[in-house]
Formats: C-alpha cells, sequence, structure tokens
DNA sequence: GATTTTCTGATTTACGTACCTCAAAAACTG
DNA sequence: CAGTTTTTGAGGTACGTAAATCAGAAAATC
C-alpha cells in the first residue's frame, strides 16, 4: 500500500501537523524533528498524491498568454493549442487566458504586459518582440511575482523564467546542412527569404545558415536575404523577381512565413528547373507542396509542444519547482515527404 | 466556479445520487431522468474533476511490460523510460510491472503473456515478435479482458488494441529519400546492413526503401542486404568486407542496432572515400558518430514518447475511452549534427 | 525560577467524487 | 386496488492532502 502522511507521522513518532509543516514548508519545525520528519519520508518511499493536494489546495492557477493577433498558420496553430490547453484546463485546475495583440509592436507589446499585472494572474506567456519597454514590463510582471515564460521568440537578457521554442540558430544550420548536401555537388546561388531581419527568430535562423554554408559548401554562393515581411503576395514577387535574375538559382531557403507565395512562385518553374527548397513550419501549405515535391524539406518546430511545455513550465514556477531544461527543450523537427506525420 | 455534482442535482432538481447514477451509468435511472441530468450536466458545462474521481475511486491501474532482455541502446533506453515511468506511477495511480524475455523468441513470448492472465493486470504491453504462439497468448489475454498494446514492433492481424511505434515502412522510405539525395547525383553502389530479416521492422524498413530508390533513384545499385544479427562484431566485420570488395560503395544504411559496430568499420576509412551514412536509433554511438561527420543522418523513434503513448492508450482502454490515433502517433525524428537534441 | 518564545500535538474541516445503504415515492402489474 | 417492481432521495463514509485552531510541551531568555 502506498504510505501516506499518517504512515510518515507514525513512522517519525510526530504528529501529523508537524509531517504537514515539514512537507509544505511551513515553520515551527526544530532542525532535528524536521530531519527525523524528512528521513521517514525517504525511507518509507512516500510520494504527495498530487492528485489529492491539488483537491485539498482546491487552488487554480491563472494563466495569461499574450499572442500576436498574426494570421500566418503557425500563429493560427499557437493559438489553436492554447484553445485545446483551454479546454482541458478545467480538469488540470488551471485557467488560462488569451490576451491578442498586434504583431512585431514592442510597445503595444509592453502596455498589453503592464495591463496584466493588476490582475494578478500566476504566470504570462508571451511572444516576445525585442524593445526596452518589453524588458521594462517583464521587469513589472517579475516584481510583482509573476512567473514568466517567452514563447517561440525569446528576449534573451531578460528575467524571463523560460524561453519555450527552439534554438534558432541551429534550425539555421540544420537547414544550410541539408540544402547544400540536397544541392549535391553543384555549383550556383542561393536565395535566402525571410520575413524581417527586425524579429530575432530570423535574424537567428540567417545566421545560423550563413554560417554552415561558409564552413561547408563555400561552393555555394549565397544571395543577399530577401525580406518579404512574411507577407504570401509580396513573398511571390520577391521569390519570382530572383528566379527570374539569377537562372543558377539552385537552392532556396525560406526561413519565415509567407510560404504559400513562395509555392505559388515555384509552381511556375518548370520542374527540371526547381530549386532544392527548404523551408520552416509544417502548415497545409508546406505540407501539400512537400508531397508535391516543391518543397525538398521543412524544418517544424511543434506549436503543441511549445505551447504544453509552457503551462508545465509556468505550472512548476508557481510551485518552486526548477525547470529541467533537457525534458523541455523543443525540438528541431525534420520533415521530408516520407515521414510527415 | 466550476459546477460540481451538487450543482447539476440542483439544476436538474434531482438528487445526488441520482446525478451519480447518471454519471457512472449505473441502472435504475428512468430514461426522462436521465436526460434531464444530462441535460443539466451539458447547459452547466460540467467536467468531472478527474483528480477527485480517482481519488474517490482509489483504483490503481497495474500494468505489464514485456520487454526483451536485449543489450542494444534502443531497448535499454525503452526499459530506462519504463523505469522512469514507475518512479512516476505512484503519482498517477498507476503501478508497472516489467518482465524480460529472451529476444526474438516467440516461444518464450507467448509462455510470458500467458503466465501474465492468471495476475489480471489492467494491461499488457510487449515489442511483438511474430509467431502463431504469440496470436493466442495474446488472444488469451483479450478474453481475460486485459488491454493489450505493442511496443515498437507490431503484430498486424493481431487483435492488439493499438501499436505504439513508428511506420517503418516510411521509415524506410524516408532513408532512401535522405541517401539518395545526400549522395548528389553520383552513381554507385548502396549497402544495407540490417539486424535480421526475420523481425519485422527490418523488413519493413528495407521494403520502404527499396521502394523509394528503385523509384526514384535508379542512378544507385543496391546490394543485397547484409544480415549481422544486430551485433557490433559481426556488423564491424560485415561492413568492413563489404567497403573492401565494393570501392564504389557510396552510400549505407544501417536499420538494425549493432552501430558501434559499423562507426568502427567507417572510421577506417579515409575521410574522403567514406559513403553518405543512415542509421537509426539517436544513442550514445550514433550521436557522437553524427558530431565526428562519420554518420550523415540518424532515424528516430524517441523511446520516452513510446512507452508514455503505450501507458496513455492502456489507461484510455481500461478506462473506455478510443484512442485518439493522431495523438498517439509516433514521429519519425530525422537528426542531422545540427539539429541533435 | 519565572517568563517568553519556539515547537509540537490533537483535532477538525474542506476539497469533489464514488459508492454504499435504507427508506420512501412513484410507476407499473394484474 | 393491492401488490410488486422500479426509480428516486437522503444521508453517510471514504479517498489523501492542506490548512487552520488551540492547547500544551519544550526550549531559550532573563
Amino acid at each position: 500500500m502506498k504510505p501516506t502522511v499518517y504512515d510518515i507521522a507514525r513512522s517519525a513518532g510526530v504528529s501529523l501537523a508537524t509531517v504537514d509543516r515539514v512537507l509544505n514548508g511551513r515553520p515551527g519545525v526544530r532542525h532535528v524533528t524536521r530531519e527525523r520528519v524528512e528521513q521517514a519520508i525517504s525511507s518509507l518511499g512516500y510520494v504527495r498524491d498530487v492528485a489529492a493536494a491539488n483537491l485539498a489546495k482546491g487552488r487554480t492557477y491563472s494563466f495569461v498568454f499574450v499572442l500576436p493577433n498574426y494570421d500566418n498558420s503557425f500563429m493560427i496553430g499557437i493559438r489553436d493549442e492554447v484553445h485545446a490547453a483551454i479546454s482541458r484546463s478545467g480538469a488540470e485546475r488551471t485557467q488560462i487566458r488569451i490576451v491578442e495583440v498586434p504583431p512585431f509592436d514592442a510597445a503595444a507589446l509592453a502596455d498589453a504586459l503592464n495591463h496584466i499585472v493588476p490582475d494578478r494572474p500566476d504566470g504570462v506567456a508571451f511572444v516576445a518582440v525585442e524593445g526596452h519597454e518589453v524588458h521594462a514590463a517583464l521587469a513589472g510582471l517579475k516584481d510583482a511575482g509573476i512567473a514568466v515564460v517567452t514563447l517561440v521568440s525569446d528576449l534573451p537578457g531578460s528575467e524571463r523564467d523560460h524561453f519555450a521554442g527552439i534554438d534558432n540558430h541551429a534550425a539555421g544550420r540544420t537547414a544550410a546542412n541539408l540544402l547544400g548536401r540536397f544541392t549535391g555537388g553543384r555549383d550556383g546561388r542561393i536565395a535566402v527569404i525571410a520575413g524581417s531581419m527586425l524579429v530575432r527568430d530570423h535574424r537567428e535562423r540567417l545566421e545560423g545558415f550563413l554560417a554552415v554554408m561558409g564552413e561547408s559548401f563555400a561552393r555555394l554562393d549565397v544571395l543577399p536575404v530577401m525580406e518579404a515581411r512574411d507577407n504570401p503576395a509580396l513573398t511571390a514577387e520577391v521569390v519570382s523577381a530572383a528566379l527570374g535574375r539569377y537562372p543558377d538559382i539552385i537552392g532556396l531557403y525560406s526561413l519565415g512565413a509567407g510560404n504559400r507565395g513562395m509555392v505559388h512562385a515555384l509552381r511556375e518553374v518548370a520542374r527540371e528547373a526547381r530549386p532544392v527548397v527548404v523551408a520552416h513550419e509544417l502548415t497545409g501549405t508546406t505540407r501539400a507542396a512537400l508531397a508535391e515535391d516543391l518543397i525538398d524539406a521543412v524544418l517544424n518546430q511543434d506549436a503543441g509542444h511549445e505551447v504544453r511545455s509552457a503551462i508545465r513550465v509556468l505550472k512548476g514556477k508557481v510551485e518552486g519547482l526548477s525547470v529541467i531544461a533537457a525534458q523541455e527543450r523543443i525540438r528541431i523537427d525534420i520533415f521530408l515527404k516520407d515521414n510527415m506525420p
């Protein structure tokens, strides 16, 4: 039979109240007594029944997700996952609220974060945009004792408790590796399309990409990055223009969103002339393009994992646990047409 | 505030006992009354507090994992994950036991399964080996009302409730795709090393591999598969011999275990002469080999995911829920040196 | 040794659900 | 209509923990 608090009390020769004090870190227990209880706990192999504890506590955690109201598939995916978490939240004694903010707007984000403080939620997760206002707002949250996690896009050098997202530098390196190898020894140019170099994720991906290109694939000539603001129409235009101007483009790395436009442009190219293409995020568009051989590989970060990881970390923080880094690392998934999930 | 059973009773104008009868499918409720209660449940948006329910039930699920006592890194990983689950199991009202059996031995496996029946656990997970005895034993388990999940290796055509493992056919296809592209247009031979063609996983991987090789990379000449019984020493020998005999081997697919031996053999080859290598399972060996550029890509199935998925499915089965296939699909991970976790 | 402070014990209530018993009411049966 | 069966109500106990109160014991301080 699983040992309970009663067993500990009996085994340690103390009362239930003392066991409770030890278990929940309440004051008023002499050092020796505390040790005796801890001894009993470990020798009996007691583990707190989390279900019963939560039931008794009756406390529900309240978290706020601040998300950009940005309509690319990936962000929609993130929102969907948060909603899914909300619908599960009843069973998990968690209350989650979504606050939407305009994308890429540091001031608006900071404003939203500041408005959250008076509500005193237990934790906040948000997609970071760089800016001193954001740093200040984050500090305000921490001062109020609120756990903070950045999601998808990080805010390095800040006091966030955790970043739930991928290592974008590594993602860029991976893309370069794939693209370099898939082009198979041929010489030629590589085009890179980004959303905006103002966004940290994109900058980091580009850095990693260029680093590996330089190290391992000097035969390939990487064109200056083209920014298309994650806009499908603009992306289509930019890609078409580049392919028209440089017929020797043999590889394409799309490190942002707007893939719909890119796919559209690629479809215009004769099959034999198509470059090798690596893109980010497995969405309806990229999935179809993979199946059609318009895209050769897709790097993906699992939105569900990110959201659930963020919630787990927030809960852990509130309960005073530390993050197990290895467990919360978000993987960079590689999908070819054959291993699409 | 979250509605409770009391709220339902009040809202439906019935007693708590009646609500309980409806919620738990107990008999003795008139149809009209039952409908009234269900109406109240859905209009209040009641969701059962699982924690409280489990606490009240006090029931613990008992599962048995039947695993081959086979000492390759992957199986060790699986065992470790089961042990990890066991150490967590206290908190999750689950009791998990491991039974070890000799590998690739249908009779021994069947025997072990038969011996489990009298214990009447709620569920059993096992790594399938093909054989009519196994089918019979599985039927015995099902007859006893025990939920059954196959792990890593499936037993198609049987009555198992679920298979927690990857699509090995797709894995083989993925390997071929990577190998074909990584060899970059060059002609040459491809060597394939398997553990044993008697194991379904390996057969399926090979099938998928050969299919894509035939479809898309006819320029590559795939040598007859070499079986090395997942034995490192034998693998080293076989690989060395093949590389010596056919200097034009430009690609190597290791679809089983024994990678330590393969890496050993590869280390002997001059850097420029090394073939492109795709292997399975991210272990200490393959991880190091990836970092050293001895292996170019590793396909991986996450042992932790598989074990946890198996447990989730078993629990779900016991509680009478159906499996959400999409949620339990185990992914084929691709790792290059840049995106190793 | 008296007083204050710090510990400890005993006991109680609550959380939300499951499950049990017994009695009463309502619905059928002939 | 009486008798039988089915349905419903009322109430209680249990699960394992949290959290609180209050009294009493032990230790520290003067």
